[in-house]
DNA sequence: GATGAATGAGGATTCATTCAT
DNA sequence: TATGAATGAATCCTCATTCAT
């Protein structure tokens, strides 16, 4: 994803600042590009073409910075991952679909940060907080899971749960092909996503 | 795990200096509590009761203390991830073992930097040198998935992939077991386990 | 000469900034005092009365300081060497008044530097760019040695070498005088400048 | 001048310890090849096949090792700056083999800490002592200014100044030599000889 | 609101010197 | 006497943050 169309992202998502859109958009690259290690905030300015200074009429620090955009790419995720679902598709469907999204997203590294963990290291707010508004925005996969529970399709275990044995499996993979060696053709991929469809239905 | 113990576990692993031995607890400990964001050498001095200049006569620089631990707790891991596993017990007997002590280890937080993904981010050594030293130390682990798709038990799967099904959801659900909300008692636990053979395992 | 001369100085000779001139003033104050092994830049950004960050904001790093801090001091001497000297005035009262005004120059120590040859040991730029620097400021010391070869009153000599024989002893023996014991009055002063003369000229 | 001739010139100058002489040894050519600012006292004591601690047997600091090579090496240059003059031979005879004993001495980087200045910086002893030692040692030359003004042949200038407007030139032209750029031929030193010969007889 | 120069505490690393063995 | 591991102050440099314009 380049960094016009996150600004688009962004825009759509909420009405905001444009400085600030331009502020986001410069962090998530660069971190991409330089991890956490190597991002400063002259950088971020200079990148979002602002002063350093206007960085803080916007977020009240560093940390602040870095949380808003964690929220702000959460937020994408939660929209992309039920990208193309309806709720009228059979849930093998519906899950297939969501599986490929993660793993495009991974691959793509559209979402990099937050997919690759690299937010566990903030000083960041309390892990409550977050887990609130995770759950806020993954309603889709929540109804499938639900669904599925209802007609007897998926075992009976927390959606948590599933989630982690099932559909982030794919974010698994996906950081693993990048990071080395592991390479997945079509045939091995489609495999894979019913090996894990295999973990979460009733046998 | 306290630091005592790890000072003892690498004391057992290998034969070292006891100076190094406190520098490499002194970081894990810090890296687990502030991150690699919050670790500095002075801390590591301090917490280790050295001074600064001390951890340059045992490592080049701090990237060479963060590999150099690393490589230690990798090794701690593949140690226990195949404690109380031999070979002529019952392949799925084998895999529990396997997956309670890596859900163990995650919850006791034994080896929080590699299993949390801390790594990852390190300006490190090529990958490559890193997957050879992972495959080498986790012989149990391939053993159980090549026996497995021999007698046609398993999905004709790679291990790697195998691995990522199945015994990792291990450290994922302990771990988010730590960071918040998901509480998981032992009977879901039989449940969740029985779920992740059911990802590898031919239907 | 006082830092409040070296700074007005600088900014006679090129429009640069007050803090970069007050950071170059400084350097060059406590070079000559402490030589190039006690110079810190806390040290200098004290005696700038900046912070020692602010340095960086106008010089790459240490080298960078002490390299234009060269060039600066030797366009001072290039600038001074021909004080008083117009093209029309006989060679012989050209190179009296050239000779004169680097013997005061060091003992004055206005440009204590370059003469005491410290920046010799510079970790530094190229050797071929400084000679190029140097040849186009001296402009005027090579007219003299090249009309005074071309009307048969010096030995047909390279310029460097010409100027080593004989120019240059004003600084070898102002430093002389600095640094200990020895004394010259105007007489014996006299004296020098002609021996120096004989070394160049045909007889 | 490698290594073990220095050690030679040492032990024939003054009965010393072996261990003291493979120290200066060592500090030599590590300041030869680094300068001050890259020799440390670890380096010094590899290179001399010491502990770092056995230096402070011989040495009381860093400076007292540096003030000491630096009279040893005064030493060695006085010696050497009369290698074959002997006071029977014609006074422009005895010259031009110093002169030509001080070309080579810089050329071959024989003497380099003394003869580039680059003792010039330290945090050093007086300049009295320094000037009384050099005096003691330079006996032969001072013979043959002596001598020159007595016979009517040379001006009847100070001793040190004659030196610096002669003798010396030899060094300084080396140097440059050596530097950068300029290149003499046997014709041309001989000339440059015959030059600086100029600037201190009567004419 | 926006700027960007200035700040100075804090970072990793080096190295002269000491001292228990 | 000789060692060399250990020390910790001092080095250069970075960067989050502020504030006068």
């Amino acid at each position: 994803m380049n960094e016009r169309s996150f600004i688009a992202r962004l825009n759509i998502i909420t009405t905001m600042n444009e400085k600030k859109t331009r502020i986001l958009a410069a962090t998530e690259k660069l971190l991409a590009e330089f991890g956490f290690h190597g991002l400063s905030m002259q950088m971020v300015a200079k990148e979002a073409n602002v002063a350093a200074g206007t960085i803080y009429r916007y977020f009240n620090d560093k940390d602040d910075l870095l949380n808003q955009l964690h929220d702000h790419i959460l937020s994408y995720i939660a929209a992309q991952i039920s990208h193309g679902v309806v709720d009228t598709m059979p849930i093998k469907q519906r899950y297939r679909t969501m599986w490929l999204n993660l793993w495009h997203m991974t691959l793509n590294g559209d979402a990099p940060l937050i997919i690759r963990g690299q937010f566990q290291n903030l000083p960041c707010r309390s892990k409550q907080e977050r887990k609130h508004l995770s759950q806020k925005l993954f309603s889709s996969v929540a109804t499938m899971f639900n669904e599925g529970k209802a007609c007897g399709l998926f075992k009976n275990i927390d959606n948590e749960v599933l989630s982690i044995l099932s559909l982030e499996t794919s974010c698994n993979l996906a950081r693993r092909q990048i990071n080395g060696g592991l390479q997945i053709n079509d045939d091995e991929l489609e495999a894979v996503i019913n090996a894990s469809w295999d973990a979460i239905i009733l046998h």
